[in-house]
DNA sequence: CTGCGGGTTGAGACACAGTCTCGTCACGGG
DNA sequence: CCCGTGACGAGACTGTGTCTCAACCCGCAG
């Protein structure tokens, strides 16, 4: 997913240093394939002696986060795993079999959130839509027998 | 929300025994007027010296939940949390303040899905779409200020 | 009513995620 | 080059959820 320094550059812009550690997260995020974990990264960072600490990933991420250059999407299983995404508003599809993520627009989804807000009263501030599924290639891979949609 | 005997009820009729803790915490969640999490059932069973285990507690919330009459949903924050419910698939508003919920049925999503299948070519096997917000009560009470929606 | 078998339980150990503290270090402006 | 301050790693700490295991009790058969 292209080049780990515009994470860099994103950072500095918003006033963090450019330090060693984070360079290194900085790549292994942008070599991330799918959506990864904290832990993920810990273990990475920990496999290549990179002497990189539990408390500067989260750090890291935390800042991303803020940032908007990593998203925080919670698998169906109840773990949390981030995503290396753009910056604008918007949600992603995760293949449960590879991990593997797409980013999509909005998509018409507004509308329904606007229907639900006026039928339930609600003002809705925040939403978030995560989809599971499997992509193009697992699919073509793995021919399910009962592709029936839910 | 209603009774707590039907809690006990579907747990019978899906193979489960009707046992005292599984009362208690029936009663217990049925108590609860918003989302609630595991600690604040394993709380208040302590509190009211109920004699329930942790375990318990889980073991419960997680065959509650394979019945769909509970629902765990991912607080902004990422705290898990869970909501009794109907059976049938639908989501969820929650109030950002006071932690009560509202359910909603599908209210043209299932075309939004459908939408984004087809663009990115996902097979989409599960969707979770969550709401956050104020309720009509909260609203009320605190007549936010600048009231712009997301 | 009584006995029995197996599902269920509570306590606590355990595994893991995430946070926080603190002394040290190094980035980068001056 | 020097200094102030943000960032660092190690490890303690908190909280969540899982697992084990012996004791228990629910519900059925007799």
């Amino acid at each position: 997913m292209g080049d780990p320094t515009a994470i860099l550059v994103a950072l500095e812009r918003a006033g963090f240093r450019r330090t060693a550690p984070r360079r290194a997260l900085a790549d292994l995020i942008t070599a991330q394939d799918g959506h990864f974990t904290a832990a993920d990264l810990v273990a990475a960072a920990g496999a290549e002696r990179l002497g990189v600490g539990r408390a500067t990933v989260f750090r890291t991420l935390e800042a991303l986060e803020q940032l908007g250059l990593v998203e925080r999407i919670d698998l169906p299983s109840g773990e949390h795993a981030y995503v290396a995404c753009e910056r604008s508003h918007h949600h992603h599809v995760v293949c449960s079999r590879c991990g593997r993520t797409s980013e999509i627009d909005d998509a018409g989804l507004k509308a329904v959130v606007h229907q639900i807000a006026r039928r339930t009263g609600y003002r809705v501030d925040e939403h978030r839509l995560e989809l599971f599924g499997l992509c193009p290639a697992c699919l073509a891979e793995q021919p399910g027998p009962a592709s029936v949609p839910a």
